[in-house]
DNA sequence: CTAAAATTCTAACGAACGTTCGAAAAATCG
DNA sequence: CGATTTTTCGAACGTTCGTTAGAATTTTAG
């Protein structure tokens, strides 16, 4: 009978570290390398059965569906690093180190964690159902985190340039954020530890980056308009052929 | 008889824009959109007959796997954005200009072809065979162009916080680059048209980001050595519980 | 040691997958 | 028009998918 789905008894805190969570967690670990390797929908449930050593059958006892299994590690993957931060954050008041404890609490996880963030922001919307909605809110509350500390850090050096909106200049705290998300969310992509910074350097090159880029006086920058404008880039280019074909 | 697996005649420049040609576009389109919302892997071909209005085995008239409507799609996005740079950049010689035209460029095609944008995004390492190796090499050209601009920056304005390593403070150029790219890569998991700003703004926030992050002067930057280091936070944390599960 | 409970397995289910065959229909052209 | 080519389709192919029933085995506890 399978205990993950039927047997319902005392419930217990669940903070015990019993043969059953050991080898749940052990299947998890299976599971996060063949989900970053082949992507969730590529990935066949015999695939993790071959990686595990465990029968199709067997992986069953453990969860109830493949869809459990990918909330399971994005769920966990989540809450580590925003457990991680808060534990973290308690170190220091101050706006600029607080963002670079943000970024370094990601970028050491991505580096460490490496498959376990692929599958995090690889497989971002997959999960549609009630799963989703759940992580769709863990991921608000780590995003509201952020916009926190950049707006703690726009009103103490009073930024003009960081702003709700960007309409005359300056970045509005939704691309500032975002973008920062991005450099960080798309080292999954690029980073190979044996050519790359360790996560100190990385995250202090990536807190570089967005730190100053926010602390710009927006008068300075340039504009594209006369240069572009004054070739035909910027107006509608006529549609491009398609690649070859082999017909007569 | 199958034209695109076994007729063979005359192949002309295939600069034409034939029937078939015009249809094969089309189900691109739809190809696109399918791969868009449901994945590479979790799309079927059933999906895009049912949403081309073609049957199955029509489709395949114009194609001969799944794996070659991706690289179509992706091959067609990628040559499509470099040759409209290669026109704008003609534009401008100053550094800071051509790479905002660069960022411009990239962010213009993500907000006006969305969907093919997430296509060639986030099925970045599906094709394995030797349409992988092709878009792989493309990629790297892409890759390289952007190099070539922030290495033209750096040496303009003798930044010498832009330097091949990053290891005395500063920020590496690969650094830099991939960051680049993951702010603007990004945003497909993030764009909303109807609320956010279009990409003349947007690209402009972006690229004042980066521009301005790559010409700190890397002196003043705080470290979180020390506030980090005195919490237990920067040791391995004892390991999290995982999510709770239902037995006695 | 024995009985109960927890764990693992073999074998199979029906559904969905990418792809193809061969004929029907539509378009082209003398 | 009739002949030929191009395009489309219903029906099926063999395979793989996620999942499960039920028996066999191992672990736990008295």
């Amino acid at each position: 009978m399978s205990a993950a789905s039927t047997t319902r008894a005392p419930e217990r805190p669940s903070l015990q570290d019993t043969r059953f969570d050991r080898r749940l967690s052990e299947i998890l670990d299976y599971a996060t390398q063949v989900f970053a390797d082949k992507g969730y929908e590529g990935a066949s449930m015999r695939d993790l059965s071959r990686l595990s050593g465990i029968s199709l059958a067997g992986l069953y006892y453990y969860f109830e569906s493949k869809e459990k299994l990918l909330y399971f590690i994005q769920q966990h993957t989540f809450t580590t690093i925003i457990d991680r931060l808060r534990e973290r954050l308690a170190a220091s008041n101050d706006p600029e180190t607080r963002i670079r404890i943000f970024v370094h609490n990601h970028v050491d996880y991505s580096v460490t964690k490496q498959k376990a963030m692929k599958v995090l922001s690889h497989e971002d919307d997959v999960l549609k159902n009630s799963y989703g909605t759940e992580l769709a809110a863990i991921k608000r509350e780590y995003y509201r985190i952020c916009v926190g500390l950049v707006e703690d850090l726009a009103r103490g050096e009073r930024l003009k340039s960081v702003a709700p909106s960007a309409a005359a200049g300056g970045v509005s705290t939704r691309t500032a954020v975002m973008g920062l998300f991005g450099m960080m969310n798309w080292l999954y992509t690029w980073y190979k530890p044996s050519v790359d910074p360790g996560a100190e350097i990385l995250a202090r090159e990536i807190s570089d980056i967005f730190l100053h880029g926010l602390r710009s006086n927006a008068g300075t920058a340039k504009s594209i308009r006369g240069a572009v404008e004054s070739s035909r880039a910027m107006k509608k280019l006529p549609p491009k052929r398609l690649s070859a074909r082999k017909r007569q």
